[in-house]
DNA sequence: CTTAGCACTCACCATAACCGAGTGCTAATA
DNA sequence: TATTAGCACTCGGTTATGGTGAGTGCTAAG
């Protein structure tokens, strides 16, 4: 992008002035907040520039400048100063209480944590199923032809699936198989132990092929299976109120629009899926994404991991514009703590 | 209450033609609509005899009338005529795929189905952990100190619990412990179990003392802990966007106010916890109750059961102005498939 | 290239006028 | 005595009007 220091100190001044009050940004408003020794003649020929590359729109003719998303893009790839977290926020997120003992309770948690420290809508993705290492794999048989498959991962996630057996596979068959396949599935993805378990039906037909089917029919994953199939992480949302109080969504339609993106939760778990490989903070602004696609919406996004392995991704969805300076930092931390939180034993 | 044929049948036109039309009502309106054989004049009279009497309001003078919560409750308590559920939406019930397979999909898609009938926000209050029965109890040692207990209640409802053994208290220790305990606290509600437990440390002092002291410390109880106790049941709710689109809620602040105490629960638990034992379906209006106080809001509730013992709550959080001869029907009758899905075997 | 000056635009606000649905009251009527 | 017709009155909602001010684009001078 070829803007000279200039240009891109007011594009600065105008996005920071705008971040703070929600007004259309003028050229005397710039002046006189920001010493930059310039006219506001000067500024309005800058603007005229700059909004002919797409970095300003204007609400209506005689109204100040809006910054883009183009422009928040920009902003935050090459002008943004994050600042350091000050102490005493780094001390609220450390001190939050977020209890190990039950997963679902944590995740819950977490975009509390959020929510409350940006006061905008924490979202947290919990670790997908299919890619998560299950230290242990446990079955149990229950009445009649009903057994029990319960994973536990090394992080504490507990997922269960019920299981029909073949009727000629007793409980007693399956409290047998039990050792046998537990210690042939622990420590191994999903994905993995589909493999060892098509490996198993191979050399040996005929023992526990009838269990292994059904394990294998029954979707043999554990975790939600609503309408974003199996195969997807599930998705927490923070306080959903916090949305009322930001003055850009002040618009009951907008709002409404929000709301029905929130509730087509697969489409967000995609976007949050991009983020999941990437190092350190990634911002998604408005329309640039086809998943997430809301004029006026951002996202700050942060990957968690336990031990170095990536389990999910946590952050907020707010305006674009949003103190981005502030909330990043917050994300990077809350994602710290968690993957510090995971990797405990 | 003594009010005459006449002004009753006023009264109940007037809520009928509100419930249709969300618009206050005036005495024209009345006679035009509703062939009773009378002159406006005489309408304003009885009309102002009811407002008198706390049954209508004015949202200002030269507006029309209003029905009040107080004539809500008279409506549904002596002039409601509940039709039968047409044959076609009777259909779509049951047609409705619920599966039973995992627990919490269970649920939500019952909140999905409310919604989805009445286009109102349909709640479903699952089992209280503490009151349902176990069928099967199972512990699993985890590596280190750590086991997790597993319940599973005749409905095929799973909950977890991560516990933290005693140091001297060994996996190996964990596995023989664990047919006995299954024995003792299988067929049990928690209540039942903490008792046996308590029970069995006075018998038998040394064996199982260090396992089930942590069983009981650590709540002992499965279910999700959150800020409601886990005395609680968990609460599903639903679509909450259907609430954009009814036009008693238009208002931004009324919105905000309805989310925010979705947000709280635990107030919203605790009223339908009074619907628990009641037959049939009941309804709770606005302001009437201290624990979900909201002008213009109401609850229809029915309970669910599984081979007759109540498990717990559904039904659908609307406005006050709500077509309750259908919507009363649907609650009923998706009560009635919800409890007949967890009465199968 | 910068800047002062100036005419112009347009959302926003307050005021005023009008409309109409609806009311309460009174007096006539059955 | 209960009902009704008639009428003056109320008041929210809509529309029209004009003023205000922040902001712009353009032009010409520095």
């Amino acid at each position: 992008m070829d803007l000279n220091e200039r240009s891109r100190g007011i594009l600065k001044a105008i996005i920071n002035s705008y971040i703070a009050t929600a007004e259309p940004v003028g050229s005397r408003t710039i002046t006189k907040r920001y010493e930059l020794g310039i006219s506001p003649a000067t500024v309005r020929n800058i603007m005229a520039d700059l909004e002919e590359m797409g970095f300003l729109a204007q609400p209506h003719t005689s109204a100040g400048r809006v910054p883009t998303g183009k422009a928040y893009r920009f902003y935050i790839d090459t002008l943004l100063e994050v600042r350091a977290l000050p102490r005493q926020q780094e001390q609220e997120i450390m001190n939050y209480p977020l209890h190990r003992s039950e997963f679902g309770q944590l995740m819950k948690e977490t975009t509390r944590l959020l929510s409350s420290l940006s006061h905008y809508v924490g979202v947290v993705m919990a670790p997908k199923p299919a890619e998560t290492v299950y230290r242990h794999v446990e079955f149990v048989p229950l009445s009649g032809r009903r057994a029990l498959a319960v994973f536990v991962s090394e992080a504490g996630i507990i997922h269960n699936r019920m299981l029909l057996l073949d009727p000629e596979f007793t409980a007693r068959d399956l409290e047998r198989a039990n050792n046998f396949l537990s210690r042939e599935l622990s420590g191994k993805t999903l994905s993995q132990m589909r493999e060892r378990v098509t490996e198993l039906m191979d050399e040996d037909r005929s023992r526990y092929t009838g269990l292994l089917t059904t394990l294998m029919q029954s979707g043999g994953e554990p975790g939600e299976h609503g309408e974003q199939g199996a195969s997807e992480g599930e998705l927490y949302v923070g306080s959903m109120s916090e949305l009322f109080d930001i003055p850009d969504f002040r618009d009951l339609d907008k709002i409404k629009e929000i709301f029905h993106a929130f509730e087509e939760k697969h489409r967000l778990i995609q976007l949050l899926d991009r983020a999941v490989e990437a190092e350190g903070v990634q911002v998604f602004i408005g329309a640039e994404n086809p998943y997430f696609d809301m004029e006026g919406v951002s996202l700050v996004v942060a990957s968690y991991r336990a031990e170095g392995n990536v389990m999910g991704t946590l952050g907020v969805i707010g305006p674009s514009r949003m103190p981005y300076n502030t909330v990043i930092p917050i994300v990077d931390c809350t994602a710290k703590v968690l993957s510090r939180l995971m990797s405990e034993r």
